[in-house]
DNA sequence: ACTATATTTCGTTATTTAGCTAAATATGCA
DNA sequence: TGCATATTTAGCTAAATAACGAAATATAGT
């Protein structure tokens, strides 16, 4: 559907959670306070971003204790790896990409 | 770079824009007169949203006579071609855009 | 040059959205 | 149960954007 199309769009239309999206397309797996972490904006903010991207179907979210774990998706039906691919590469090169890449490792473990 | 990733979705973030877009796909070249037409919004609503597409790198125009023509771009270096055609796919059964595409053969001749 | 037509730009308004803080909710542990 | 921590929701402000009509620009034809 056209609103499908402009659901995915529009998440992808913010910077924030590109970056977001790229690291989990990176990790696999983070929670809200490792992105929040990585992003450098409020709690709320990012929780707030996450959701987008979950109702667009582009993240999955799971419930650990008292954390929030986002993961990317594996299954092709909602997004072809060509535009997940197309995505990750296209910012490859960013540096703002390449420093959120390098930080990953850095973030504080929640168990 | 990263803005390259999200000027590209705030473009397909608009349902008016990937309806164009899409009717562009679909036959190749139209006019702004006759996208107006199809939209049924104001010239310069049109004017301003096809410029975005085109700022995006996702059409090209030129212009003939009195007339601006916008143009599907054939080169992949833009967007790979799976992305037009997940977007293409994804309107495909979408009422609007199968009205859309009922209407093109029907848009006024613009000589 | 003048007129008519097509498009773009400008100025305004209404809506959406990103950001924040504070309050509410959920969970784990003492 | 009560407290601490993680996340979400609510309420707000500032910025971005879609829509329009009017004015400016561009071109073709008389």
């Amino acid at each position: 559907m056209l609103s499908d199309t402009t659901l995915v769009a529009k998440a992808f239309s913010d910077s924030s959670r590109v970056r977001a999206y790229v690291a989990l397309q990176t990790v696999g797996d983070l929670c809200v306070c490792q992105i929040t972490e990585l992003l450098g904006l409020a709690t709320a903010t990012v929780s707030r971003h996450m959701s987008v991207l979950r109702s667009a179907g582009l993240v999955e979210s799971y419930k650990k204790g008292r954390w929030v774990h986002y993961t990317s998706i594996e299954d092709e039906k909602k997004i072809p790896g060509c535009i997940k691919n197309w995505i990750c590469e296209q910012c490859a090169e960013d540096p703002v990409i390449l420093g959120d890449v390098n930080r990953l490792p850095t973030l504080s473990r929640c168990n």
